[in-house]
DNA sequence: TTGTGATTTTTGTTGTAACATAATTGCAAT
DNA sequence: ATTGCAATTATGTTACAACAAAAATCACAA
């Protein structure tokens, strides 16, 4: 790169390594918190500028949340924040079932006690931060929480995919903050989980996982369902 | 791009749309029909060249390519065809599992007689293919007889990451052309999957899929087994 | 006010050059 | 012969400019 010092001078952000990656976690953060609404255009020049980066990184960044589903394409050159769809919303949901659900029960197998200590401590974390309305807070530890059961299968294709389908559905969180803290999400489904995984009950652990899918799906679907009215007119 | 006929020109080929796509379905090609040996180096330039492209789309290509998995890397600027992996190829066979015998289910309730008189057509081509040992075209014909089946469920999204283990798994297939007519590979299975099919045994039809799954994997696990001694030398 | 066509602006794509670093080669010492 | 290190080559990454096409804007007529 021909002016490699002057994206890290006029950004002044402290990261290293590709600028591209640098690129695409700043997205993937921003989406994942619900910090864009649905329909809003991503372009290239864009996103580079404001990021301090040249187009080629922005770009392959884009492209890539693009390919994961994370952003869709409205027209041949404009990208934007996907809207949620009731029909995408089901079929990420049918695949999170098998996926998450195998990721689980397998992963069931090869738990320990420090598992079950560590599961505890999160939910713990959950439920505070549902106390105290952090929900931005509670989501994240939710993910964790999720994702500590399903790392212990040992599979990183299976893990990455998974993700994939997180960050697909991510950005449509931000519509469940007001009811997350009343409706307790996912705190029954959670202990439940735990109880089944200190007593090896590899198959109960998945159920229990994928009716915390299922109940997530629900409240998903109510806020699609409520938006559905506001899409005919996409602002963006 | 500022010379956008020169590309056209010294490469011949009568594509169009983005010259990413060109060069990433070539690759994709080539790879799901084992012409490339597995260590084998992809620079940018080189494929930017052998394709008479920029390395702009090249690289896109390349790196998508790596993202899904069919490609890996050996270092940290080195792209080689991946070498088969008894870990890896365990993985995409319980995601297989997990997500073919999903769709195989959902489809089937979508099925019509139209449906089981394309997979009878599709299934003789495949036995016709085998008696004559032309294996690519079985393999082929193959492909089609599970996706015919896997686009009845209408779900996009799950045929495109169905798609994308294909592709992974892809490189490896061509360490089965010997056995693979001798063994009538996926005979018995597809026929019991068009029966069920016809019957309305959902259910049925999973399970036919499940098994045929299962089954080429025991087949490319002997091939990775196999070949586990001579990986420890790559060549490249 | 609304629809339609032309004009202007915006934007994605691609080729290229420069740079930093990984990969490779060559050489010398043991 | 083999190992370790230095020099050389190869390669991925990035910024940028030019181009084509899409998107937005505008003007004008119904």
């Amino acid at each position: 790169m021909d002016e490699s010092t002057t994206a890290g001078a006029s950004g002044s952000e402290g990261h290293q390594g590709r600028l591209s990656d640098y690129v695409y976690e700043s997205l993937k953060d921003q989406l994942t918190r619900g910090a864009y609404s649905p329909g809003k255009k991503l372009p290239i020049r864009t996103v580079a500028e404001t990021l301090g980066v040249g187009s080629t990184p922005a770009r392959e960044a884009i492209n890539r949340l693009v390919f994961e589903g994370a952003l869709v394409m409205s027209g041949p050159k404009t990208v934007i924040v996907p809207y949620l769809d009731l029909a995408g919303l089901y079929e990420v949901t049918q695949m999170r079932l098998a996926l998450e659900g195998l990721a689980a029960e397998k992963g069931a197998a090869n738990a320990t006690g420090e598992t079950v200590e560590t599961l505890l401590k999160l939910q713990e974390k959950i439920s505070l931060s549902l106390d105290e309305k952090r929900y931005r807070d509670a989501l994240h530890v939710n993910k964790e929480f999720h994702f500590t059961i399903y790392r212990l299968c040992g599979m990183p294709h299976l893990l990455s995919t998974i993700e994939a389908l997180w960050l697909r559905v991510g950005s449509s969180f931000h519509d469940l903050y007001p009811e997350f803290a009343e409706q307790r999400y996912g705190v029954h489904n959670h202990m439940v989980a735990i109880e089944a995984l200190a007593e090896g009950e590899a198959s109960f652990v998945r159920a229990a996982m994928e009716n915390d899918i299922r109940d997530g799906y629900r409240r998903l679907k109510k806020a699609a369902m409520s938006r559905v009215g506001h899409r005919a007119a996409p602002s963006g």
